[in-house]
DNA sequence: CCGCGGACCTGGGGGC
DNA sequence: TGCCCCCAGGTCCGCG
């Protein structure tokens, strides 16, 4: 899936495209993805006016001025792609994305001045429900979630508080978004290799010490990733590839095999856990 | 309550 | 070319 700094693309793309424009139709071309659509899914769009799109972990939260909220998860593969008469185009912006298959284009919103939104997913792990934006306190999805990792809440004491007592290694205790919102397979490896801590480690012994510099791993891995307009990777194409995005190298994520980059004496080993892919560097990360 | 494995889907790549 | 297996950025559910 698209994790956190992608997902931040993705709504900085869109919001230039649908922020303050009226919705002229929307049409979900199947009954559901991972879920069914809400109930009268295109009745609720449609003559609604997007006031602005938000980002909660790897949630886009659509506010409409009907006073509902849209809430997307892309899932694995879902991705958008905008076309646009009259969007400004500025470097970084992305208006066209690269051709998907078209028979996975589940959702086409249409809006005022010319813009099409369509959300394709050929996997179909995404999911789009509705809710009142003033009960948004209640929502499942939302409720449960982390301090965002770029946020004052999240801190080495957010880590020890959140892992005492736990027993799971620490590659699962930081893909658990009530920990940490947003973090997903690559990024928990990235900030684990940065921070030199063995994915296998318990998370109750962490330690002060390590929890700050995973915190700051954590924190500046994501940062980064958002400043390089997210990674692009596989099926996530939210972006224009022809748009110049830069293309995220990694330190462990996808590197089995390949000699460390920080000790050079061990190569990236990639094991399982909790059924995942980890990869990591045996020689320093402890 | 916690932790883990399986399920949900489709497509791409490698081996034979 | 085809087939079969493995792999993929996530999350939910049920079991022990």
């Amino acid at each position: 899936m698209p994790e956190l700094p992608e997902v931040e693309t993705v709504r900085r793309g869109l919001a230039p495209a649908m922020e303050k424009r009226r919705i002229l139709s929307a049409r979900a071309n199947r009954p559901d993805l991972r879920f069914p659509f809400p109930e009268r899914f295109s009745e609720r769009l449609t003559g609604t006016v997007v006031d602005r799109i938000d980002r909660r972990a790897k949630y886009l939260l659509v506010r409409l001025g009907s006073g509902e909220t849209l809430l997307m998860h892309l899932g694995m593969s879902g991705r958008f792609s905008i076309h646009a008469e009259d969007v400004s185009r500025q470097p970084g912006d992305f208006v066209y994305a690269p051709a998907a298959d078209p028979r996975h284009d589940h959702v086409v919103i249409e809006l005022e001045g010319g813009v099409r939104v369509t959300y394709n997913d050929p996997r179909r792990f995404g999911f789009m429900v509705m809710f009142p934006t003033e009960a948004e306190d209640t929502v499942a999805y939302l409720k449960d979630l982390g301090p965002e990792p770029n946020g004052n809440a999240f801190s080495s004491a957010r880590l020890l508080e959140a892992f005492e007592g736990r027993k799971s290694p620490l590659k699962a205790g930081l893909l658990d978004q009530t920990v940490v919102a947003g973090l997903g397979n690559i990024y928990v490896c990235e900030a684990l290799w940065r921070s030199q801590i063995s994915p296998k480690r318990q998370c109750a012994n962490l330690g002060p010490v390590r929890a700050e510099r995973l915190a700051v791993a954590v924190r500046n891995v994501i940062a980064e990733a958002i400043e390089a307009g997210g990674s692009t990777l596989r099926d996530y194409a939210g972006a224009d590839g022809a748009m110049g995005y830069f293309q995220h190298s990694f330190d462990a994520y996808g590197r089995e095999g390949e000699p460390c980059r920080r000790c050079e004496s061990e190569p990236i080993r990639r094991i399982v856990q909790s059924g995942r892919s980890t990869f990591y560097c045996p020689g320093c990360q402890r």
